[in-house]
DNA sequence: ATAGGGTTAG
């Protein structure tokens, strides 16, 4: 094939550049790897190339020649009146009249020239001559496209007697250029359907262009498929069209079969073709094109629109040496003084590290735009240099060339305002985005979001979120990852839900916010928080976590690698919600990612085993554990802690310091749970004495909360209160409705006032501490203290967390909410039950009403009792699965009395293992008996 | 008369 530069490009080209290229006759690019053959074509390109033939030998000049004259130098206005002024003259006949039109319109469209054109447009309607051109017309409407205003375009196009292909396709090219992607579909539909006209080779590059723009892939392959149909697929535009198309829709391997395919390439379809691999993250196949593009057969010399493709190539990858090779063409070709090239040049050099040789280019260089200083500025922002950035934000702004900053630029600085949490920055910067208008758009007021969220001012954060017209789900990102990851995170779930229900689907980055903010909420009891939210939510279906979960398992099956964190907070929401299945799942995947080695990981799955109920497993885990931390050993001491296993616990933790570990603040809050869940007062004590003693580790409000709650429980209550005056800080709400719940089991009515008047006093809006409260007074009969606490919690509106229990079967989670009678099986679950209940009473279970709180009659509390949640839950996993099966059930609240007892009697009559995670331990139930001894 | 590829951020 010959070496021959379509015309197409330069023709194109020059309107626009208004230079051509140089050539001095050597062959430039021999020392890179052009063939020499490809030269002469430069001079010739650069015949016959002015936009219209200027006759400077005649002083007498055209009306066309002189309207040209007059818009070259940008006169437009000028040459309207000129058009005007000599309307009447006879000298210009009505052919040079219409060419002087159309040289002013097209000059109008190509400087955004809206006044003079619509002026212009007048002229032409008011007159009878020229009203019905269809020549004129199109020009008009192409005009209003150009600069702009396609809805101007249209109406004239409306009020077209007749038209013909060549104003339907400049309405729909007149769309496409404002990227009104859908009406120029619709359009072309239109065309299609309503008309006699046949689409042609200047109608379909605009209608694939507009499904590239709309990203829908189905429709480009219908477009291509009439392409093909109508043999244009032959055309250069119409493949060129379709490469760009397929690039933009993902879908590379299409874009390279039209390529090869196509029987006339140019330079054009090269460049689609590299930016096709470039926009899908294809690097190494943009250089292989780039090197064969310039070596091999067809030997095409780059343009600027090549150049500016491949160099953020090399900037993506900082591969500097490409970038030089690239930079030394770009000198060779003398299109060194190409704005965007040498911007491009800057930002591939800034890219690279190599701040100084940009900052020389950027020195050098005097034409300068907004992209120029951008470029510079990120590469400063990238840098972490704070000074630097505003160094050059400032001096932009005095630049006497007056440029202005843009949303790039707020885009590119924000980040070093953060370097530091510097929020006054952050603020003044969020001003000046506000004067400009800048924060109408959508990535710069996501970004104001994180960026107040990073700096701590969440409040800030949910002003500009709340201040916005249209939240996609990026925004609510913003704010759901800022809650996440600054110490909010029930904020961060609370917003997830109210996107779902704003009809908005979450994305990968929601999730992972979810997961992230799942991962802190671990601290929480058991996510006994998140139950309750999620009930008070009204949310009927699965909770979130559960759904989190459901989307981590797309997430994976997607190929999407997730991150040790992902699985981290993943385990932690298995362990939330005792997820056994998910969390072995999920261990799998861990497994076959290589991830379980990673020593954080190691120690989620651990704690994850413990937490589903399954601490033999955590100890299989830990055994074979290859790298054990402190953290390893103490989530494992405190597994043995709720699940009762006092001794275990102790053992492992002698172990632990024979191996010379140091236990820490967190191993000794584990092995004093351990003790207190166990019953292991001495122990207990003796432990707490030796961390202050031998370890030298204050104790913090933690530390006391266990060793009170461990006291009372054994009915000490002297000591609990003397360690309560001696604890160096007030007590909080969870020592005092500990030893509330104490005072409750050993009826100890006198200590119990006094405790619940400081509990609810230090927090009066929680509905747990007056449901403690009246429970106290129930189990005693003391009614009218009851009522008055149930009426006080009334008055100020509370209302008690709803009791719910949940069993996982065959991978899916079925929640129960205490006499739910919408249940899908409440007749068989209710059944189930009733005949579970006569056969325990056979063998002496009897139903302990002392539990229930109301005042009703003895029939009333025992159905009240038949209902609770975790009754519910056990008659449906007997009623699912097969005998001898592990039943594994959790609950928000804690277990009641009856519950604990009917559940012994349970284990027995049917020979299963039942294990029961409230919201503080777990209770194995076999064979009639429990784990905690009845001591809980 | 009407057409395809292109720099900064995400």
């Amino acid at each position: 094939m010959a070496l021959v530069a379509p015309p197409f490009s330069c023709r194109h080209r020059l309107p626009i550049h208004g230079t051509a290229h140089r050539s001095n006759g050597r062959c430039f690019l021999k020392s890179i790897f052009i063939p020499q053959a490809s030269l002469s074509l430069t001079t010739q390109n650069h015949q016959g190339l002015s936009l219209t033939p200027t006759n400077t030998s005649n002083s007498e000049l055209s009306l066309p020649q002189e309207i040209n004259k007059l818009c070259e130098s940008g006169n437009l206005a000028e040459a309207l009146v000129l058009l005007q002024r000599d309307s009447d003259n006879v000298a210009f006949d009505l052919s040079q009249r219409a060419e002087a039109m159309s040289v002013l319109l097209q000059a109008c469209g190509h400087r955004k020239d809206i006044e003079v054109g619509r002026k212009l447009h007048e002229v032409v309607a008011t007159s009878t001559q020229f009203s019905n051109n269809p020549v004129l017309t199109t020009r008009i409407i192409t005009m209003y496209s150009m600069c702009g205003s396609p809805w101007d375009s249209r109406t004239l196009f409306d009020q077209l007697q007749t038209k013909n292909l060549y104003q339907w396709n400049s309405l729909v090219s007149g769309y496409t250029r404002n990227e009104l992607w859908y009406d120029a579909m619709s359009l072309f539909c239109e065309l299609v359907t309503v008309t006699e006209h046949k689409p042609d080779n200047f109608t379909l590059p605009c209608v694939i262009k507009a499904c590239g723009g709309l990203l829908d892939m189905g429709l480009g392959q219908a477009v291509h498929g009439i392409a093909v149909k109508m043999s244009l697929i032959l055309d250069v535009f119409v493949g060129n069209a379709l490469i760009a198309m397929y690039g933009k829709c993902g879908f590379v391997k299409e874009a390279v079969k039209v390529f090869e395919y196509m029987p006339e390439r140019n330079l054009v379809s090269w460049n689609s073709m590299i930016c096709g691999f470039s926009e899908n993250g294809f690097s190494q196949e943009c250089f292989d094109v780039f090197r064969e593009m310039l070596v091999g057969e067809e030997g095409l010399i780059p343009d600027v629109a090549t150049l500016v493709t491949i160099l953020p190539v090399c900037a993506g990858e900082e591969n500097v040496e490409m970038g030089k090779m690239v930079h030394g063409l770009v000198v060779k070709l003398g299109l060194d003084h190409e704005l965007m090239v040498s911007n491009a040049l800057m930002d591939m050099y800034a890219k690279c590290g190599f701040l100084s040789k940009a900052h020389a280019l950027f020195e050098k260089n005097d034409n300068k735009n907004v992209v120029s200083w951008n470029s510079m500025i990120g590469g400063y922002s990238r840098e972490g240099n704070v000074g630097g950035t505003f160094n050059l934000l400032q001096k932009m702004q005095m630049d006497n060339e007056k440029i202005k900053a843009n949303e790039v630029t707020i885009l590119n600085v924000l980040p070093v305002c953060l370097e530091k949490s510097e929020l006054l920055n952050v603020k003044e910067l969020h001003g000046y985005s506000l004067r400009h208008r800048f924060q109408y758009d959508e990535l710069v007021a996501n970004s104001f979001i994180s960026a107040y969220a990073k700096c701590g001012s969440l409040s800030s954060a949910e002003h500009v979120f709340y201040g916005l017209e249209a939240k996609t789900v990026s925004s609510w990102n913003a704010l759901i990852g800022g809650c996440a990851q600054n110490g909010d995170p029930l904020k961060a779930l609370h917003l997830f839900l109210q996107m779902r229900y704003s009809g908005l689907n979450p994305d990968w980055f929601s999730i992972s916010s979810l997961l992230l903010a799942c991962a802190h909420l671990k601290s929480l009891q058991n996510g006994k928080e998140i139950q309750g939210f999620a009930y008070r939510n009204g949310l009927e279906t699965d909770p979130f976590i559960d759904e989190a979960l459901n989307l981590f398992r797309q997430m994976v099956s997607n190929g999407i690698q997730p991150y040790e964190i992902a699985i981290m907070s993943v385990f932690g929401a298995c362990s939330q919600l005792s997820a056994l299945q998910l969390g072995k799942e999920i261990h799998c995947f861990a497994l076959k990612a290589h991830l379980t080695e990673d020593i954080f990981v190691g120690c989620s799955i651990i704690d994850m085993y413990a937490k589903c109920g399954s601490i033999e497993q955590s100890q299989r885990i830990f055994d074979r554990l290859k790298e054990k931390d402190e953290a390893s050993w103490t989530v494992m001491i405190a597994g043995y802690g709720i699940h009762g296993r006092g001794k275990e616990a102790i053992e492992l933790f002698e172990k632990m310091k024979r191996l010379r570990l140091k236990p820490d603040g967190f191993t000794f809050i584990g092995i004093l749970m351990a003790c207190c869940h166990g019953g292991l007062v001495e122990e207990g004590l003796n432990y707490f004495d030796q961390m202050q003693t031998l370890h030298g580790i204050e104790p913090q409000l933690a530390h006391y909360s266990c060793v009170v709650d461990m006291l009372g429980r054994a009915g000490r209550f002297n000591d609990a209160l003397k360690l309560v005056d001696e604890m160096p800080e007030k007590p909080d709400a969870g020592i005092w409705s500990s030893l509330l719940s104490s005072c409750r089991i050993y009826g100890e009515l006198d200590l119990g006032k006094k405790v619940a008047e400081k509990l609810l006093a230090l927090e009066p809006d929680k509905a747990e501490n007056y449901v403690l409260v009246s429970n106290l007074f129930a189990k005693l009969g003391n009614w009218d203290i009851v009522r008055r606490v149930r009426g006080r919690m009334k008055a100020i509106g509370l209302r008690k967390d709803v009791g719910c229990s949940w069993i996982t079967v065959g991978g899916k989670i079925y929640h129960f909410v205490v006499s739910d009678m919408m249940l899908p099986e409440a007749e068989e679950i209710h059944k189930v039950w009733r005949r579970l209940e006569e056969k325990i009473s056979g063998v002496g279970y009897i139903p302990d009403t002392g539990s229930v709180l109301h005042e009703l009659k003895e029939e009333e509390k025992i159905e009240m009792l038949r209902g609770h949640s975790e009754k519910l839950a056990i008659s449906f996993g007997l009623l699912k699965t097969p005998k001898g099966v592990t039943l594994r059930i959790c609950k928000n609240l804690r277990i009641c009395r009856d519950c604990h007892n009917a559940i012994k009697f349970v284990s027995k009559v049917v020979d299963r293992e039942i294990i029961v995670r409230d919201n503080k331990r777990f209770h194995h139930f076999r064979d009639g008996f429990c784990s905690c001894g009845d001591y809980w």
